[in-house]
DNA sequence: CAGTGGTCTAGACCACAGA
DNA sequence: CTGTGGTCTAGACCACTGG
């Protein structure tokens, strides 16, 4: 019987990829230590030098490895690094850096706001909010103090989610269908809370982002994400 | 005379990307437009389907193309624009803020690269560069922090400029049209001199903007700046 | 069906780094 | 000199789209 040349599930430079990275995760390969040259990883896949040459070259474009001429191929020193404006909830972010996501959940209540946070979404003093902290996790490293702040009358069931899975940023884009973004990021330093859920001192500098979310004109939600300036950075890079 | 095969100033590929970046640029492909297939592209610029492949991939990678299988390859609907790309020029930053811009000008001097400059403007270890170290002024406080490093053999007369009317990127940007910018934004703390030149204190946290920029695929110059965390955010509000 | 992109091969030449 | 990555080719088969 004879197997269809091209017909595949999944694409061979895409195995080799995976397998990388996936190395790479169980720290079978460290920051900095070489991986197989193209032809090693050519002869162990069975697939042409071309075909291990192109998996490798995405997993550079990837940020995961770096390559030098002459020298060989290495995995990169750990850099995290995010581009702004795509709103994309952190935990996707993690996942595309081949990393592994969790998080914990601290608090999930309803509140009434006082006068900062009415303004802030744009409703009336003493109306319902619902609150909810999280730390986000980054191979069980946190990297994301998040507490959101949630019109209570347009998302009325916010409160009974389980966010183990699905984080609040995923829930509620698929409810709402995202219309408008606002971001402000600002520098700051940890509060006492924020020093011991993200693990970190008193002086570590930290990027507060500030984002805001619209769906059809209507602002869904505020949230306060807190990071560890020395972990957590980010870019864009964009044509003009 | 025999011309060496595989010795070129620019690799095939890349040519065909520059092409087309700057086809699209010039608004010859608009947004939706279909581009040549591989097959033409292969013919155009005499080289194999192959080589014509790796152009379109990266560029759809790059966000600049899209593509389908069946149908064709085509200009990316919207370019999104980053909203970090808002942090231009801080002197028209602050007169847009009705309020007075100055400068003060610590350093302009030329020198040669190290090995982590040298990576970062994409040159040779030991290349000239010109560095330059500037304050700049909301209202005769000092808002900016801004260190330059600019690659010496493409823009031989920076040194020689007086950078106290037009700041060294109003200076770049005349000279070179921008066509690609990054962004890498960070929360720090700041540095003895920083502390000095901005009037701060040691636990003032900081945000510091990495900034390089782009003409024609040509690395111009990498810039670090430094805003206290305490009067100075970055902000966006886009639409999606 | 023809035309498109998606992938893959076997081999080649070049440039760079280190012994 | 060897071994590495960087690039390129000519041709091939597969999968999807539309007529």
């Amino acid at each position: 019987m004879k197997v269809a040349k091209y017909s595949r599930v999944q694409p061979r430079f895409q195995v080799i990829k995976d397998a990388i990275t996936q190395a790479i995760r169980e720290r079978k390969y460290l920051p900095d230590d070489q991986i197989p040259t193209e032809y090693e990883l050519a002869e162990k896949f069975k697939v042409s030098r071309m075909t291990a040459n192109r998996a490798v070259r995405e997993l550079v474009g990837e940020g995961l490895l770096v390559r030098h001429q002459g020298l060989g191929t290495f995995v990169a020193p750990i850099q995290v690094e995010s581009p702004l404006l795509e709103i994309r909830n952190i935990a996707d972010e993690i996942r595309e850096r081949h990393n592994v996501y969790s998080n914990e959940r601290y608090k999930l209540e309803k509140i009434r706001s006082n006068k900062k946070l009415a303004d802030l979404l744009g409703i009336a003093v003493g109306e319902p909010v619902f609150y909810s902290l999280m730390v986000h996790k980054e191979n069980g490293r946190p990297l994301q103090f998040a507490e959101r702040y949630v019109n209570a009358s347009l998302v009325p069931e916010y409160h009974r989610q389980d966010f183990s899975e699905r984080t609040p940023s995923e829930y509620l884009s698929e409810l709402f269908p995202l219309s408008e973004v606002e971001h402000v990021v600002e520098a700051v330093l940890p509060s006492q809370q924020e020093q011991e859920l993200l693990d970190i001192s008193a002086d570590t500098p930290c990027l507060l982002v500030n984002r805001r979310t619209w769906s059809k004109n209507k602002l869904i939600s505020y949230a306060r994400l807190v990071h560890p300036g020395d972990r957590y950075r980010l870019g864009s890079r964009s044509k003009v």
